[in-house]
RNA sequence: GACCCUUUCAUCUAGUGGCCAAGGAUAUUACGUUUUCAACGUAAAAACAGAGGUUCAAAUCCUUUAGGGGUCGCCA
């Protein structure tokens, strides 16, 4: 059974790096029938937050990730990291470590003047004499000292440190808390992964995970290391570029199955497939498929796959997401139609909203260039002809619409825009917009007739 | 600075020694369609980071240079 896991640190929002890898591991655990765990990472006692926890359960909740069984909370585990290191202690595998960190400090600094790489100098791994006073000590984990730690990854391979460059480090606080490297591996253990999926930001942990795995005598979990997601710059991707937060996405009129899209191929690929629905995905997917580089986020791109599923998704279903975004449903005959004939034209529904209201509401301005470009010669005279006819017409439906500016352009001998751009700009106040029948059929022969009543008085002024 | 990872069109990517004078998608440009703007359709332009090797054959394997990213905490 593959087990895979997503474990934040609750210090804020749902990154869209940590969605991307939640999504790979949830994939891989679905597509196997197996387990997707979710563990809280909060062993900093001095930096937890409920409602980043919650933050995180919340966009889960909107992409579609779900979870098998309880939340892990590693700040309830204390006992059982405090058991381990007693027993590392006891085998004479970790030790006590009377350092300060002044001294420390100093070590680092000295290091570093040298152009070495800063670490621990194992200065107490053998120390039996007389502890100084007043320390209360941290907890090293005896690390292996020659050769290379070697580990196979996913998706980079075979990934081979110096012995040299992990050093003795530190298991438990002064305060007697356990830190991060430790009680990952032991939770990654005891939760029965099979397959760690996480950022390559982690590549440099995973040898000091091993030490303890090897220590505690675990069998080592896969590991697959997924690289970063940069901004369109090339550079990291920070709040400041103001697309981190997966929340954004749903406030900013994104579907979820869009930002799933765009992620799963934002450093995945199935051959020349670039949409992919949540069951394609699970039976597809594949951490082997894992591209190596980085890649930049690009919103054109997002953008793109958002008004593809716009397009694709009922008027129903757009009509309930619309509720966030100010269009209300009292109405809902009437809204199903105009979403019908606007949700081509929308790449969010922030769009879609505007579309609409475009429409149900009569235009407070004009559009200077359109006004101008539309209203020559005798448009005011033809737009009274043509809503004389709607009079006598009284058009039920699209077609019917039609054949009124049909005949209004045959017996004036015009062309269609001579007719058209008038009144597109009297009814929607701008040259643009979804073909004029299907508008008019929304908006009836009254409210027609008051819009081009509306832009005559205007244009006297 | 040390160490690790990485490098195909502007961007996401296909590519696992011959099917590649490198394919798809987005973006861009042109044309078509439309009363308008989109959407849509057709087309164009656009890349193997550089240098050496190995091989009958290299985007693919090796070496090296350069660029990018990451890590060096009693944070996670």
């Amino acid at each position: 059974m593959i087990i895979t896991r997503f474990a934040p640190s609750p210090t804020g929002y749902l990154h869209i790096g940590g969605l991307r890898t939640a999504l790979y591991s949830w994939l891989w655990a679905r597509k196997n029938s197996g387990k997707f765990l979710l563990r809280i990472e909060d062993t900093d006692l001095s930096r937890n937050s409920d409602e980043a926890l919650e933050a995180i359960l919340k966009a889960f909740n909107w992409v579609g990730l779900d979870h098998d069984g309880e939340v892990l909370y590693q700040s309830k585990r204390f006992d059982i990291y405090k058991s381990y290191i007693q027993k590392l202690l006891d085998e004479g595998k970790a030790y006590k470590c009377y350092m300060s960190k002044d001294e420390l400090d100093d070590l680092r600094a000295s290091q570093e003047a040298k152009g070495e790489r800063p670490r621990y100098d194992g200065r107490y791994r053998d120390f039996s004499g007389t502890p100084p006073e007043g320390v209360n000590p941290v907890i090293r984990i005896k690390a292996q000292q020659d050769g290379f730690i070697e580990f196979e990854d996913g998706i980079k391979g075979k990934i081979k440190i110096a012995a040299s460059e992990v050093d003795d480090f530190i298991i438990a606080r002064s305060d007697g808390t356990p830190t991060y490297n430790f009680v990952v591996a032991i939770d990654d253990y005891e939760m029965g992964l099979t397959d760690v999926i996480r950022g390559d930001d982690h590549l440099y942990n995973t040898p000091k995970q091993i030490v303890v795995y090897e220590a505690l005598g675990f069998k080592l979990p896969k590991f697959y290391h997924v690289a970063m997601i940069n901004n369109e710059k090339g550079k990291k991707l920070s709040k400041r570029d103001g697309a981190a937060d997966a929340m954004d996405y749903k406030r900013n009129g994104y579907l979820p199955e869009a930002l799933i899209n765009f992620l799963v191929r934002l450093g995945w690929s199935h051959g020349d497939q670039e949409i992919f629905s949540i069951e394609e995905l699970i039976e597809l997917f594949d951490p082997s498929n894992i591209g190596k580089s980085a890649s930049s986020y690009n919103l054109d791109k997002l953008l793109w796959l958002n008004a593809h599923y716009i397009k694709n998704s009922s008027n129903d279903k757009l009509l309930a997401l619309l509720k966030d975004f100010g269009i209300d449903s009292d109405n809902s005959d009437i809204m199903l139609d105009i979403i019908d004939i606007t949700k081509d034209r929308a790449k969010t529904l922030v769009d879609l909203a505007n579309e609409i209201n475009f429409i149900v509401k009569a235009p407070t301005s004009y559009d200077e260039k359109a006004l101008k470009k539309a209203f020559k010669g005798d448009a005011v005279e033809i737009l009274d002809d043509f809503v004389a006819n709607l009079e006598l017409d009284k058009p039920t439906n699209k077609e019917a619409y039609h054949k009124s500016m049909e005949s209004i352009i045959e017996s004036k001998e015009i062309g269609f825009g001579k007719l058209g751009q008038p009144l597109r700009v009297a009814l929607l106040g701008a040259m643009r917009g979804p073909g004029m029948d299907s508008v008019m059929d929304i908006l009836g022969v009254d409210e027609i007739k008051s819009r081009v009543e509306s832009i005559k008085s205007f244009l006297k002024r």
